[in-house]
DNA sequence: AGGGCTTCCCGA
DNA sequence: CGGGAAGCCCTC
């Protein structure tokens, strides 16, 4: 009996079949799809088992499987296959593809680590009748009667609770003894305080829609901010529990959706386990064993929950599924929304993707019939629709206005001496964005990225956003030695610091990566502010998302066309749907709410939509000028990146790979580049970019296929293969 | 990926 | 002629 085994090394050049000798105490437990550790090479790391086999015929001499890592966690038939899946599609190791698929824990560098949780307990070690006899014939009262007498009432407590010389002293008399029983970190019964709000009559419709759905059918959910998405999922999710078929729901990033996911708990209590990055490999292995057992019916999660090994799926539900979340940006290269299709193929279950700013590439398979498409257009509850106003800075700064115009100054004190909320959203974390010499132009820049460094005042030093370089700050000019740096550009701690300067009496809290470093600190700030212990919460982009503060009534964006200016084709997509969910953030309660877009470009299509909560609107325009343009939903794209430490090899492979991807290729499809990619130069390494869009291409796939096989062997060029990115 | 083995270049 | 760095190739 012999095992076809991957080796945990993520590279593609090793990602092949090494045939072990299964030793004979295994061969009735070892199966495809489990973690074992194999000899390889001069040592011994982990392995994974794709195949068992009886015969081997070639002559090298075979090593023996040392052992299984964890027999319980094995990957079904569909993951395995999944995972087949995700190498054709994504150009990835095998390995890769199954290293996503199981908890991180079990990763080569962890090898002897126990995940496993236990918690001690104490029990009596003899019949209640002869400890009550003992404590009569013992006749005072101390810690020990204490701890005897909890002990006739209660069968087990924890051991931990009781000073260790008590419980000395007792085990010695044989009276208790302890016991260790595995436990959950994450040990959730129904919380407290679950309200059903009775679904409105559109709500019900979608509902009824996709419960009654039994095949694979995906269906975009187009529902307005605050029109009550969230009761749909859970609904939905409690019918397919209740057909005793199981749920995945994905969120872009959990750590910002604290009240949703406990909202899942008050539904669900221990029905459910959650999946995300935030989790400690503890706790990620906890929960996986609660799904490998089946003790869970839905799994909650970010991107790689999509791989949560649940059997007999009934639906997957993907909130915010415009988010860049769904993607990884490195190897695998997925989508889960991709891996939810084929799950859901699989399963014969429906696929619901919801958004109030879906994606066009989805929004235009929803009007061509391609997904079914559903629509929530009321707020649920009180909330209405803001008032946005955009306000012309130009104008604002003839009035020596550079960071507030007169309006939202206004208007935030007005919002706070009627003892409402304010946010205030800025795309840019920081203090200032540049630092620049006004007597010889010297600008601060990373040595190793070809970009500005932002300077950073509470930390006083200056700092790379791409790779992490930083140096402290000079107090004169490093190349002239003149007293005469220049802050420019803005950053979330300079519109702080401004802000308070205005309004003392305002109480801000800001909350951006800096401010946000430490786990659980989100959760801290987004608590407090809930609480109405501050008066504005000052933010990047982090505090645009989902989140529902009823005493909101005003939001203000500055620079509300900054996003606009990045060279991407989705930058207006993005700009639209970014200023659209943090516009929808004001008043979401009785309260009405307001939005005030500051910026430069008043008469910007994009920001006017944004003004008129026109989605359609914006929609119809952008389809046309991606038509036009021919990128996504029109074209598909791939994008090649050539990474090498040297430029002129950089630019020479990048030139080759383009001219044989013209020569290859079919004649429909086009080929752009090599440009400079967009960061040009990072952690000194120089990268082009070729960009194909295509639509129908046969020869596409083998040719991508064929290059990537031949750098892999190059050890000076690197060439990164995107098939459907999300940024050019 | 990482270790071991070969090759290649330079010094006294 | 030796040593050390750099390149190459194998791992079931």
């Amino acid at each position: 009996m012999y095992a076809e085994v991957l080796i945990e090394y993520p590279t593609k050049k090793i990602d092949k079949y090494f045939t072990y000798e299964v030793p004979l105490k295994m061969r009735n437990t070892l199966q495809a799809g489990m973690k074992v550790k194999v000899p390889f090479g001069s040592k011994t790391i982990n392995g994974f088992v794709m195949k068992i086999t009886d015969t081997f015929n070639s002559d090298y001499e075979l090593k023996e499987i040392v052992e299984v890592v964890d027999p319980e966690l094995k990957l079904n038939d569909e993951l395995m296959r999944l995972g087949l899946y995700l190498e054709e599609k994504t150009l990835c190791p095998k390995i890769s593809a199954y290293q996503t698929m199981l908890p991180s824990s079990l990763k080569i560098k962890d090898n002897d680590t126990n995940y496993n949780f236990y918690k001690t307990y104490l029990m009596l070690n003899k019949t209640k009748k002869e400890v009550l006899d003992y404590l009569v014939s013992y006749g005072k009262e101390n810690k020990q009667t204490i701890l005897l007498n909890t002990l006739l009432k209660e069968e087990k407590v924890l051991k931990k609770d009781y000073d260790s010389y008590t419980v000395k002293a007792l085990k010695e008399k044989e009276l208790i003894k302890e016991v260790k029983e595995q436990e959950y970190r994450i040990n959730k019964s129904n919380l407290e305080g679950l309200v059903k709000h009775p679904l409105n009559v559109e709500q019900q419709k979608v509902f009824e829609t996709v419960k009654n759905t039994n095949e694979f059918k995906t269906f975009l959910l187009e529902g307005i901010t605050g029109s009550g998405k969230t009761e749909v999922y859970l609904n939905l999710i409690e019918d397919t529990l209740n057909k005793g078929k199981t749920a995945i729901m994905l969120v872009p990033e959990i750590s910002l959706t604290v009240a949703l996911v406990n909202r899942f708990y008050e539904w669900f209590g221990s029905r459910v386990a959650i999946l995300h990055s935030a989790l400690s490999n503890g706790e990620k292995y906890d929960e996986y064993l609660k799904i490998i057992r089946g003790e869970v019916s839905l799994v909650v999660g970010t991107r790689s929950a999509i791989f949560a090994p649940l059997e007999n799926i009934g639906i997957i539900i993907i909130d915010e599924e415009h988010s860049d979340t769904f993607k990884q940006d490195n190897m695998p290269r997925y989508n889960a929304k991709d891996i939810a299709m084929v799950r859901c193929k699989y399963h014969k279950a429906p696929l619901v993707l919801g958004s109030a700013t879906p994606t066009l590439e989805s929004k235009a398979r929803a009007l061509k019939g391609v997904y079914s498409h559903l629509k929530l257009t009321k707020r649920a509850g009180f909330g209405t629709l803001p008032q946005v106003t955009i306000v012309d800075m130009l104008e604002e700064v003839k009035k020596k206005n550079f960071i507030f115009s007169d309006e939202l100054i206004t208007k935030l004190k007005m919002r706070i001496s009627a003892h409402e909320q304010a946010m205030i959203l800025l795309n840019r974390r920081g203090y200032s964005t540049t630092i620049t010499c006004s007597n010889c132009g010297y600008t601060y820049k990373c040595p190793n990225c070809d970009i500005t460094l932002t300077y950073h005042k509470s930390t006083n030093n200056l700092r790379c956003h791409y790779c992490g370089y930083s140096i402290s700050k000079d107090s004169v000019c490093p190349n002239c030695h003149e007293d005469a740096l220049n802050y420019l550009g803005l950053g979330t701690e300079k519109v702080m610091e401004e802000l308070q300067k205005i309004i003392p009496e305002a109480k801000i809290i800001r909350m951006d990566q800096d401010t946000t470093s430490k786990k659980g600190s989100h959760e801290k700030i987004i608590e407090s502010f809930k609480n109405h212990e501050y008066d504005i919460l000052l933010g990047t982009q982090m505090i645009s998302k989902g989140f529902d503060f009823p005493y909101v009534t005003l939001v203000g964006i500055i620079n509300a066309d900054s996003s606009l200016n990045i060279p991407d084709f989705r930058s207006n997509e993005r700009t639209f749907s970014l200023l659209y969910q943090a516009s929808g953030r004001a008043g979401r309660s009785n309260l009405a709410g307001e939005v005030i877009l500051q910026t430069y470009n008043p008469d910007n299509y994009v920001l006017n939509c944004v003004k008129e909560n026109n989605f359609n609107k914006f929609f119809n325009y952008e389809m046309n000028i991606r038509k036009i343009l021919k990128y996504p939903p029109y074209y598909y794209l791939v994008s090649l990146k050539i990474i090498a430490k040297d430029y002129d090899k950089s630019l020479e492979n990048a030139t080759k790979i383009a001219n044989y991807l013209r020569k290859s290729i079919s004649p429909s499809s086009i080929v752009l580049g090599p440009t400079t990619a967009s960061l040009f130069k990072f952690n000194n390494t120089y990268r082009f970019q070729i960009v194909i869009k295509y639509r129908y291409d046969e020869k596409l796939m083998s040719v991508l296929k064929y290059l990537d096989n031949i750098y892999l062997n190059d050890k000076d060029v690197n060439l990164e293969i995107d098939i459907d990115p999300l940024h050019i």
